[in-house]
DNA sequence: TGCCTAGGCTTCGTATACGATTTCGTACTC
DNA sequence: GAGTACGAAATCGTATACGAAGCCTAGGCA
């Protein structure tokens, strides 16, 4: 679950009318049409979806402890914004996790993925001439799923996907902002692989995984900071 | 006035039912009154504390987010099990999530923390003649909880309490277990202490906090294999 | 005797209904 | 003219009710 990638179509195929309102709310707030501070009414998105006002309830729950969206008691639930301090914190916590979970993926890493993942960095490269940082951005997240997606701690994995769900809410990602990083990107991802590929020690890829989610925070700090100054 | 948190005691003259609901199950689970594998009924919950079914359905679906209930649907709630894999995944995540927490928080650790961590550390080491492993664990948890409160992430910080609340449900802990591990524990405590106090730069730290838990996990490990051998 | 099937019972899932709380607009007073 | 108090509308919170799905037991058939 917690699935990055799916459409918000098969999602309305699925089970009980929680989980339906849970991915359709969810693919809504992902893909921009609830932007960030937009209100969710219940009503208005149980009426939407066909459905009562009770799934469409415990699908907020839900989306409140993941951190998509805040809640606040007789008042309503409102879309979670990503101020700066948010993002930071998000990051870092990513960088973390994401770390680990590539690390504890490594070993089981076949050539196969190591391939298909040089392709999607490839793509990228080439990405980077007409630059679109949406494109660039859902590439980048393809490319990391692939080298952490085998971990086999199923926590560490879900804090990932959660970290990067809270992220799609700013759609074109830090790259917009810093489109010089994007290149520097590119090339990490190339070194990081080359640590897979030569089985180096746990340690070592986590280090790497965890910089280079960092340094995209830094460049967007130093960015910041710059445009304020 | 807004009311903010409470104990688990006074949360239940707190707001809102669910809230309610949330706290006193969490309790029962933490304090052992519903074990590992116990099958949560709604409308018995329900009934027990005096309020309808749908603010205990919050509360389940809150819990099961949080990992210490499982769900499944159309058949219930139980309360999540530690099995060993289970137990290894959350101790691997929470040595990932608290040696961060507790090396980001270092630089805020006051000397009158660093006192009261140490005066908890020799309360341990004196607890070690007549071993009470629940005792024991409860002395390490604020011992912990001292070096890691301060972390500024608040992502970060929530995923250490997470992970200790699940833990919790395990009263007695690994040292019951393996109590040869005791005194090391308390010994690396020590060390850890005076990593922070002579400034130590923030990976030291956060590898010597995530060493300390893994070598716990470790011991935990060796036993049961030991065991089965 | 053993296995398969049917019925009832338990429990969950969701809709509807109503009370509680907040918010916003408006009128009144200083 | 500005601030406050009152009231109505909107929205949330929870209870109750009923339909649906799973599970357990009993009975029939090979």
């Amino acid at each position: 679950m917690t699935e990055v990638t799916g459409t918000a179509q098969d999602a309305a195929a699925e089970g009980s009318k929680s989980q339906q309102a849970y991915a359709a709310v969810t693919a809504r707030i992902v893909d921009g049409t609830y932007p960030p501070g937009h209100r969710l009414v219940l009503a208005a998105i149980a009426q939407d979806l066909g459905v009562s006002v009770v799934p469409v309830r415990e699908a907020i729950r839900r989306l409140e402890a993941e951190g998509l969206v805040t809640f606040q008691r007789n008042v309503g639930a409102t879309v979670a914004g990503i101020d700066p301090t948010e993002y930071l914190y998000t990051m870092q916590t990513l960088s973390l996790v994401e770390g680990a979970a590539t690390a504890l993926s490594a070993p089981f890493i076949e050539a196969g993925d190591v391939a298909r993942a040089r392709s999607v960095n490839e793509e990228m490269r080439a990405c980077l001439e007409h630059f679109d940082p949406v494109r660039f951005t859902r590439l980048n997240q393809d490319f990391h799923a692939i080298l952490f997606e085998h971990c086999p701690n199923p926590h560490i994995l879900d804090l990932v996907h959660r970290g990067w769900n809270r992220l799609a809410s700013l759609r074109s990602s830090t790259f917009r902002f810093v489109p010089g990083r994007a290149r520097e990107s590119v090339e990490e991802h190339e070194g990081l692989l080359r640590l897979i590929e030569e089985g180096a020690d746990a340690d070592t890829i986590e280090r790497a995984a965890r910089t280079h989610r960092s340094a995209t925070l830094d460049a967007y700090l130093a960015h910041a900071h710059d445009t304020r100054a």
